[in-house]
DNA sequence: CTGTTAGCGCTTTCAC
DNA sequence: GTGAAAGCGCTAACAG
């Protein structure tokens, strides 16, 4: 199926390829019978412009990578949809990629977006990120970037995030304002930033209620369900279990609460559960988590994709922006 | 940032723009020092090539598109791992657009996959689609399009897809099995295939059971929660109101169940719920849907970008295929 | 108002 | 083995 071309209207009308191109695109200096004959010729021969050629002609491909850890999580695939509605609008397309929590994967896919030719990239770094040499790269070629939810903020590049730090003391701080004292914290890899800003937060509120912050209170795990399972026996084994687990997310919640009810507690009764995420199907649960932060992930994508927009129409001009987007407690119970 | 160009080596090198061409793609007659210069200096400058220019010349662009209706349905960004894991091992990028189940978005989507230029397109179709003149164009155009989930059979393309009747005849089974009777369908509408292929095993299952067919035990809903309340309430306000529902997913399922657990039924015990999706969340529920249709659905979309891909190798002699994925019903009580 | 011309960056005959 | 040249489809000065 060869597909019509510009040159072949042009023939057929007797006329030149420019006067064609400028006719499609409703030139000021174009007769107005001429236009009229061209656009009736392109319907009727269902002629569609190469988008890759303009793409060449451009030096853009109206494409923008997004890089995220997994689909699968509601909180990214919302986030997706937020980028998406964004971008589509703006006439950008969506090129989508998971790293699966994986450093060579994450490079991987950065590596083949810049090769693939995007306008932009959004990326929520993989919790197995132990460098930034692919993202010091798209720099590099001067490929706009923005990140969101888990960022770098030590980079160049805007951001869009929650002050986990902030609603990670307000979790706690619900807690302990129940009563509970002897709260633990269930966290993702030291690796990541978002852990450590999850830990300042609780220490922070310990602090602030003067409580003695209790070192064997605190896990750190891969975010695998196993490790979670793992460390949540060890939890639970203590000599004085906790009352209380603020835990990375949902899913971690879930996870959690699963081998507290399997060893016979109740949950928000013997042990309560916060996390992030506040994930949807919660409300199915006839025992839910105490409380889940909700982070608007929507609009956090959002924001990116507008932020990631302003970027590649002015990349020389570019401003850095930091913008944190307010995060919510929501009390299930 | 200026990147840097074959004719820029080229330049550098004192030679031409074809021969630097030739030995960045080991072309066999090129001289050896010549080629290790010119991968040298490459990869001195950090050259990497212009994909859109490539793409220009080879008339592809390795993009492949991707249509369904929900990306936060984990059906579908499970599929949709299933296909980018595919075809990322085979040099393709997935572009993503959501048509959210609504006629005209998924028109747009595929419109602006065609302009954009895209090799390949995989679509589940939106429940809201009530024409084909979409993907009509797109056959016109000669761009290899297959289905999965959602398919059209009567298209001539490639598509894959569960047993939808079959899986359902056996649900409703499981239910009969069980000695209940009085089984309603709360089902999708009336325009989705699938619809109509789950009322067929219900059907079929009744009449092998020789269970007269009760058309008041059968609604039909437009997908969303608020029609699904309304309808589940119609049903349990029946005089004789149902043993047991099957649902056309789980989420309809758990919107049911929350409203017949309003209601003061208990679940698995005054009423029964079978439906589609295995959805993996409901494990921790107390009580879950009875039991659920696994459709593997990370097969299928690998599958479908399986047959895409060969399509796209050889668009010529192009072979429909019909793929069935052989589901599983999954007890879970 | 319209045609000519020169590319965008790369591949690929066709010569030498 | 290497270079010159054409061309993928389109845009945009530059001349009329």
């Amino acid at each position: 199926m060869s597909q019509i071309t510009m040159k072949e209207l042009a023939k057929r009308l007797g006329t030149s390829v420019s006067t064609v191109s400028r006719a499609l695109q409703n030139h000021p200096r174009i007769g107005l019978k001429m236009r009229e004959d061209v656009m009736a010729l392109a319907k009727e021969l269902n002629y569609s412009p190469n988008t890759t050629a303009i793409n060449l002609k451009k030096q853009s491909t109206k494409n923008v990578g997004v890089v995220v850890p997994w689909l699968t999580e509601q909180f990214f695939s919302m986030a997706i949809t937020g980028i998406e509605d964004i971008l589509f609008e703006k006439g950008y397309r969506v090129v989508l990629q998971q790293s699966r929590d994986d450093f060579e994967r994450e490079e991987q896919a950065i590596q083949a977006l810049m090769k693939h030719g995007v306008d932009g990239i959004i990326v929520s770094m993989g919790s197995g990120t132990y460098n930034h040499r692919h993202f010091l790269e798209v720099n590099r070629k001067g490929i706009p970037l923005v990140f969101f939810d888990r960022v770098v903020k030590s980079l160049p590049n805007s951001c869009v995030y929650t002050d986990i730090t902030q609603a990670s003391f307000e979790a706690v701080e619900l807690l302990l304002n129940k009563g509970l004292t002897k709260i633990a914290l269930l966290n993702g890899p030291n690796t990541m930033q978002s852990s450590n800003e999850r830990l300042m937060g609780y220490v922070n509120a310990l602090k602030l209620h003067q409580i003695e912050l209790n070192p064997i209170y605190i896990k750190t795990t891969d975010l695998s369900v196993e490790d979670t399972v793992k460390k949540t026996h060890e939890l639970l084994d203590l000599a004085v279990p906790p009352q209380a687990i603020f835990a990375f997310h949902d899913y971690m919640s879930l996870d959690a609460m699963q081998i507290a009810k399997e060893r016979g507690l109740i949950i928000n009764q013997d042990i309560f559960f916060v996390s992030f995420s506040n994930l949807s199907f919660c409300k199915y649960l006839e025992k839910p988590p105490f409380a889940s932060i909700e982070q608007f992930p929507y609009e956090m994508g959002a924001k990116a994709a507008n932020l990631l927009v302003d970027a590649m129409k002015k990349p020389d001009d570019y401003v850095r922006e930091e913008v944190i987007i307010r995060s919510k407690l929501i009390v299930r119970v």
